[in-house]
DNA sequence: GAAACGATTTACT
DNA sequence: GTAAATCGTTTCA
């Protein structure tokens, strides 16, 4: 298992569509109720801040669920989506522009039994980590983890290389990505965005069973 | 204080 | 393809 936790300076980066793309195939790693759980990230989306339609930041909004958004890049920006789903996004850039990205799919590694009991399942299949809100129940994630550390010790994310095997039978995750194994797409679930819903600011791994949908 | 609304998932027709 | 579940956050009065 790689242990290069990536830098706070790497979240800086001022290109929030050039980071959620690079961080596909990247290792996130969740260390909740004494539990490892790892995965390679398969499937992110970019929201660009307050310039974005369909982010909850636009035109500066500064509630106490946003506030965060407008730290250093870096830390977590976990809510609840539709009653039920806590959906996990990383907080990038500087200088307040609430720039975060949606982790909305990987592909489990490490941890898989604790992932199992955490979605009440019996057998893996792709739903086990597919989709925001299933990824975040798997990995243990919620509210509490509101603005946490990415550099700490509880969730933060491993450059490769990956040195644990991924899951035999289901993977097909390369430890290297070319371009074309990486498919942009509009993001889901914002058509309430108007002239920013079809932004191209989805990515995910398609040699990757792992996708919430195609 | 009241009401509408989701960056979703799952089950069912 | 359609719909229900479910509740904190945001917006409006």
């Amino acid at each position: 298992m790689s242990t290069t936790k990536l830098p706070a300076s790497y979240y800086q980066h001022d290109d929030v569509v050039f980071l959620a793309k690079d961080l596909i195939g990247k290792t996130i790693v969740s260390m909740v109720d004494d539990q490892r759980t790892s995965a390679i990230i398969t499937e992110t989306e970019a929201y660009r801040g307050v310039g974005d339609k369909a982010c909850h930041a636009h035109l500066g909004r500064f509630t106490d669920r946003t506030k965060i958004m407008y730290e250093t890049g870096g830390v977590a920006y976990v809510y609840l989506c539709y009653g039920i789903h806590n959906l996990f996004n990383i907080i990038t850039n500087t200088n307040e522009q609430a720039d975060a990205i949606l982790i909305r799919a990987v592909e489990p590694v490490d941890g898989i039994d604790v992932m199992l009991a955490r979605r009440g399942k019996s057998t893996v299949d792709k739903t086990l980590t597919s989709g925001p809100g299933n990824f975040s129940k798997a990995f243990g994630l919620d509210r509490s983890h509101y603005g946490a550390d990415l550099t700490g010790d509880t969730v933060w994310i491993a450059s490769t290389p990956i040195t644990s095997t991924p899951l035999s039978d289901l993977a097909s995750t390369p430890l290297n990505y070319r371009s074309e194994q990486i498919t942009t797409s509009k993001r889901i679930g914002i058509d309430y965005a108007e002239e920013d819903k079809d932004l191209p600011w989805r990515f995910y791994l398609n040699t990757s069973k792992f996708v919430s949908k195609r």
